[in-house]
DNA sequence: CATCGGGTAGCGTTTACCTCA
DNA sequence: AATGAGGTAAACGCTACCCGA
């Protein structure tokens, strides 16, 4: 049997860290590739081990765990059943990058967790769903249920009898093609859209917690559970997995709508920066094409007189020196040198000295 | 050893039905 | 009561993989 959801086409497998900015708290790591792994869906949050982290996010009513280590998974009693099955499927050792729980944090309507006797649900259930993953080892897993066929309300149409009657045989692991059959069967009945009762599905749900593939073994036995066809839990199945991956791909898009912002936020504040800097290059480069200013102080009369480039260096220095100062301020360096002669008398003076010296 | 056909199972898409606002 | 939207069971087609001839 094939890997279940081991994609075959490239996909983003996504990597989930926490991440130093504050807007986003967790970094997206790409990789395109195949996921090693099908998201698994943890059993109970105290034997996750510490890396862990869940990412929760209760307006979509699903969390995202991220998961280190070997996922807490089921019994792996289905091992036998996969004669085909490759190796590496069978380590574990590959972890899903992301775990979604979809469930929503109160799965089971609360008046299913008492009025059916017998029916096992986890009694450290709460509100919140914190506990809500059954221990693989639960009683689901040994429960029969005592479900009516097809849901509660009057749905039970001329399937049923079909099926008591022998006229839709047991689809197993070889029928499929009795499964397909035309929406209208010799009997002459339409399809009927059949609802799987509350208890039915949360059964399910449980099920697909523990492995969201069913082997066939594994199908036959919820099938007699809970009192369906194979074929039923097999499509069940199916279709929850596709929705588990259209939430997953929910959460991608979500996510990667955030990074987006953040990215496109980052590149504006750094296309300022750029603009800055290049506005301060530009001043540097002009205060460096000017020739040198000598100034001279008069011995006896100490007044300061500059060659013929100081007035322009002055003028230069009071109206754009300013907004290079403020400039460099924020860039984290001075200009060196040049300063304007009023600005800098005594370092003049003492130039002035030594070019008279000289 | 390579190829081919049958069988099996999963996924994507679509359809049809049901429920509810 | 009619209706449209949303949810979902089920069907269908396709593909990948395995296995035996």
């Amino acid at each position: 049997m094939r890997k279940p959801l081991h994609f075959r086409t490239p996909r983003l497998v996504h990597f989930l860290s926490f991440c130093p900015c504050a807007a986003a708290p967790m970094e997206l790591g790409l990789s395109l590739g195949d996921a090693p792994k099908p998201f698994r869906f943890v059993e109970k949050q105290p034997q996750v081990p510490p890396p862990q982290r869940v990412l929760s996010r209760p307006d979509l009513g699903f969390c995202v765990d991220l998961s280190i280590g070997r996922p807490v998974v089921g019994e792996k009693e289905d091992d036998e059943e996969k004669p085909n099955q490759r190796e590496d499927e069978s380590d574990g050792n590959e972890d899903p990058p992301i775990q979604l729980d979809l469930l929503p944090h109160n799965p089971v309507p609360r008046h299913l967790t008492n009025p059916y006797q017998g029916f096992p649900w986890p009694s450290s259930e709460n509100d919140e769903g914190e506990d809500r993953t059954a221990s693989p080892n639960s009683a689901a897993s040994s429960f029969q249920m005592e479900f009516g066929l097809y849901g509660g309300g009057g749905n039970i149409s001329c399937r049923r009898d079909q099926i008591e009657n022998g006229v839709m045989n047991e689809v197993g692991e070889s029928g499929r093609a009795s499964s397909r059959a035309s929406d209208e069967d010799e009997n002459g009945c339409t399809r009927k859209k059949l609802r799987l009762s509350k208890e039915q599905s949360a059964f399910l749900e449980e099920s697909f917690k523990e492995h969201n593939t069913l082997n066939p073994k594994q199908k036959l036995a919820l099938a007699k559970q809970l009192n369906l066809l194979p074929r039923q839990v097999e499509v069940w199945f199916q279709n929850r997995r596709a929705r588990t991956k259209l939430k997953q791909t929910e959460v991608d898009c979500e996510y990667l709508k955030r990074c987006c912002e953040t990215l496109t936020e980052e590149n504006r504040r750094l296309q300022k920066e750029l603009q800055e800097l290049r506005a301060l290059k530009t001043t540097n480069s002009f205060y460096m094409q000017l020739p040198a200013t000598t100034l001279t102080m008069c011995p006896s009369c100490e007044r300061v007189t500059s060659t013929s480039a100081a007035s322009t260096v002055a003028a230069v220095a009071t109206s754009g020196g300013k907004s290079t100062e403020g400039v460099s301020k924020r860039s984290g360096f001075a200009i060196a040198g040049r300063p304007s002669s009023s600005s800098f008398p005594f370092s003049a003076k003492t130039q002035s000295h030594q070019s008279t010296a000289s």
